[in-house]
DNA sequence: GTCTATAGACGGATAGAC
DNA sequence: GTCTATCCGTCTATAGAC
């Protein structure tokens, strides 16, 4: 993260990305930046014309690494294995959703290039879900009237609040509970498999 | 909200409050605060021994605001038409969840009292959920093998998520569909109601 | 109770030497 | 490119008059 074989200009927006996800916008400063950086004061200055240019730079990045992998939603199996698979991926509840945290700071919230990337990245994981939801009805895992676009905000928002239950609680399990839950949901309409249950 | 009839005391309460839903409480300086409170600087270390203090109180006010009405959950109709009904209670998405929000702030997060606020509002929500949730399993409109406890966090999470879905793309809608796809789902298991679509 | 004045630290940015 | 010195404003809190 602050490898020493990275370029100042590199340290700097790794040591802002990660004070980002931690602290966010408002609390982070240029001076903890610097120190997390292990870089003097004159360097971030010559790289970016300030904290906003930097973060800018850190959220582009921050984007790419929480959102880059597509690889278990297009992987092997059938479309709903995959979205259970993805549904079921670790994620570090308390820590919070890098991506999804930054909507709450006003001072991004409020600027067109900062929400402008994070608004970009939730529009690219929805329509995958999206299109493997499509691809579950097609197959007739799923009843045909499910509305795939829905599903997929109703998917992404689980993921979401899960990190919310699990920060407010200091615990992962509201979390994974919450994406169990939504799984059970989606196990009890999945029309290729006999319902354990009585209906 | 900055009423003249209340005293400075409930002003500065008032004040903090809408101010931690705006921005926060790291981007609140005790400065907002009592010029939104119309109220003078002494005033303020009058009643409260700093923003902290405050801000507790603040958050304390938020908390009975926010989730105190029971009405929607507890109120007439068979379980599942209150939760759809509580679902689809109109809620401001792109201003974020005044409870929610406060989760992200690392030094709400790490303040015991304050978190644990927050911690506990969200524990009384989801067990007026998860009681609903059961009392729809017990009534066979939802089938046994649902875990009310889980759908519980399932259900608030949409609502969270939703709110974060809603500030990314500053619009209302990715937060009514994620509901709607919620619903959706939660109507193709309901089994009193013929389902919409070949099984 | 409420006010103004003030304190000390930190915020974000600039200047200019090397 | 990187450094130190410096600037002005704000943050949070305290002091003390009224």
């Amino acid at each position: 993260m602050s490898d020493d074989s990275k370029s100042s200009r590199d340290r700097l927006v790794d040591a802002m990305e990660s004070l980002l996800w931690e602290r966010g916008y408002a609390d982070t400063s240029p001076k903890d930046v610097l120190k997390r950086a292990q870089v003097g004061q004159g360097s971030m200055y010559h790289f970016f014309s300030g904290k906003h240019e930097l973060a800018v730079e850190a959220i582009r990045q921050n984007v790419r690494r929480a959102f880059g992998g597509h690889e278990l939603l297009e992987g092997t199996g059938s479309p709903m294995d995959r979205v259970e698979r993805c549904l079921r991926y670790p994620r570090q509840g308390v820590r919070g959703c890098r991506v999804g945290r930054m909507t709450q700071d006003p001072q991004v919230f409020d600027d067109p290039d900062m929400i402008g990337l994070i608004a970009g990245a939730f529009e690219g994981q929805l329509s995958l879900w999206e299109k493997v939801i499509r691809q579950a009805v097609d197959a007739r895992e799923l009843p045909a009237g499910i509305n795939p676009s829905d599903l997929a905000r109703t998917i992404s928002a689980v993921i979401q609040g899960g990190y919310v239950l699990a920060r407010a609680a200091h615990a992962q399990e509201p979390m994974d509970r919450a994406i169990e839950g939504l799984i059970g949901l989606l196990e009890a309409v999945r029309i290729d498999r006999v319902p354990d249950f009585p209906r």
